[in-house]
DNA sequence: CCAAAAGTGTTAGGAGTACACCCATGG
DNA sequence: CCATGGGTGTACTCCTAACACTTTTGG
C-alpha cells in the first residue's frame, strides 16, 4: 500500500466586526508562489504540534493577534490547490472582539490587515474557497449558538450587538424584536453604566452571561432570527 | 521555516438503519498497530487523489460499499493518535440505504461488518472518538437537512421512514405530528402501491421528491423534532 | 427646543406538542 | 371476528413578525 507523504498546513479565517461591516484578516505573502498577493494567515504545521496549536500560532506570527475564539472549519485536499505540490490544509474559523484587534504584522507576512469579507482582494491558492465557507459556517453559527459575543467586547450596549448580527446577516433586524429575544434568552446581564453613542441618549451598557449557556445549548437553537 | 512532512489518511464512519437501529461499518484490522481490532474503513490517500475519492476507494476496496451519500466530518491531528508517528486522519462521513448493504471483505480488511452505532466494539486509535463524533453530526443534520432520506429505499412507508427518525434521535416521536410535518415539508410523493408490514392493514409507499429542496433550504431548519 | 439615539407593547398568524380512536387487511 | 399495523383531527401554547411612538440627553 502506497504511503505517500503529504505537506500539511493550517490556515485561518479570522472575522471582525468593525464599523458595522463584517472583516476579515489578510496578510500579503512575502514569498513565492502568488508573492504579494493577500492570503489567509498561515503556514506549515511543525512536528509534534497538535494542529489548533499551529493554526494559533501561524495567526499570532503573521499578525500579532492572539486570545481568539477558534474552531476547524474543512480541510482542502485537492491535489492541484498548491503549485508546489501535494499541501493540504486544514483551515480554521476564528473570531475576534473589535476592541481587541492589535495587529502587527510578522516575519512571514509583509504586511497584515483588515478587509470587507464580502469584497476581499484576489487571493492567493484557494483562499477565496475557504473565505466563503468561513462567511458561510459564520452564519450559519449564529442561528444556534452565542458566537456573536465573540465579536465584542466584554461590555457592550444592545445597539452595538444588533449591529453585529445585522453586519453577519446582512440584513436589518428589528430592534423590538431582537431585545426581546435577547431578554428571553436570558443571557445578558445590564450593569449600571451607560455610554453615550454619537449624539442621543445613553445606552445601558449589558455584558454576556454564560450561566444559562448549557441549558440553552440543550434546548436547540439559541437565535432563530 | 520546517515543512514536516506528515502521512494523512481518509476514515469513514458510515451509518446505516437496520431492524430500528442506527449501524456503523467497521473493518477488522488485519496487520499492526491493532491488529484484530476493530476500526473505521479507511486508510492512506493516494498521490494525486482527492480526499473524497480517497474516502471512496478505500470504503470499497475494505467493505464494497459504494454509492453512498459522503460529506467530510473532522480532521483529527493528535500528534500522539497512530504509534507509528505523525498521521494526520481527515475522517468523512456516510449514510447508506438499508437495502442497499452489499458487503465484502477485501484486500485489507480481514473483516467487515456493521454493529449497532451506540455499542460498538473497542476500536482502534482514535476511532472510537470519530465514531461518537459521526453520531453528533447525525442527529444534527437529521433536524435541518433531509439527510434521513439516504437511509431509505427509494420507496418507503411513512413508517419506516419515522423509525428512521426515531433510531438516530434515540427516542419515540408522535406518529400524527411526525406525518402532518411530512406533509407540511411536501417533499414526499405518495405512489400508487401498497405493502403489507406484518399482519396489519397495507402502507402507502412514497417517494422522496427533491423538487422542493432547495426552497426549504433556504426557510432554514427542516426537521425540528 | 431640536436633533439623535435609546427604549418600549400589542396583535395576528404559524408551528409545535399532546392526545385517542377508527380503518383495512389476512388469517 | 380478531389481531395487527395504518391512518386521521383538534385544542392549547409558544414563538415570530409586523408595526410607531415616547424618553433621554447635549447642544
Amino acid at each position: 500500500m502506497p504511503r505517500p507523504q503529504a505537506l500539511v498546513t493550517v490556515d485561518v479565517v479570522i472575522f471582525t466586526v468593525r464599523e458595522d461591516a463584517l472583516q476579515v484578516l489578510l496578510v500579503q505573502r512575502g514569498a513565492a508562489p502568488f508573492k504579494d498577493r493577500w492570503a489567509l494567515p498561515g503556514g506549515f504545521i511543525r512536528e509534534d504540534e497538535p494542529l489548533e496549536h499551529a493554526a494559533l500560532r501561524e495567526l499570532e506570527e503573521e499578525t500579532g493577534v492572539r486570545d481568539v475564539y477558534l474552531e476547524q472549519l474543512y480541510t482542502f485536499g485537492d491535489p492541484t490547490r498548491d503549485p508546489r505540490g501535494r499541501v493540504i490544509t486544514v483551515s480554521y474559523f476564528a473570531l475576534i472582539a473589535s476592541d481587541r484587534q492589535t495587529l502587527a504584522a510578522g516575519t512571514d507576512a509583509a504586511a497584515a490587515r483588515w478587509w470587507p469579507a464580502g469584497a476581499p482582494p484576489p487571493l492567493a491558492f484557494d483562499h477565496r474557497e475557504i473565505l466563503e465557507y468561513g462567511v458561510e459556517r459564520l452564519r450559519n453559527k449564529l442561528e444556534y449558538t452565542t458566537v456573536g459575543f465573540q465579536l465584542l467586547p466584554a461590555r457592550f450596549t444592545l445597539t452595538q450587538l444588533q449591529r453585529v448580527y445585522e453586519a453577519i446577516l446582512g440584513r436589518a433586524l428589528d430592534k423590538r424584536n431582537f431585545r426581546r429575544k435577547m431578554e428571553l434568552l436570558d443571557i445578558l446581564t445590564p450593569l449600571d453604566e451607560w455610554v453615550r453613542e454619537g449624539t442621543g441618549r445613553p445606552a445601558q451598557l449589558h455584558r454576556f452571561s454564560a450561566r444559562q449557556f448549557a441549558r440553552l445549548k440543550d434546548k436547540g437553537i439559541l437565535f432563530p432570527f
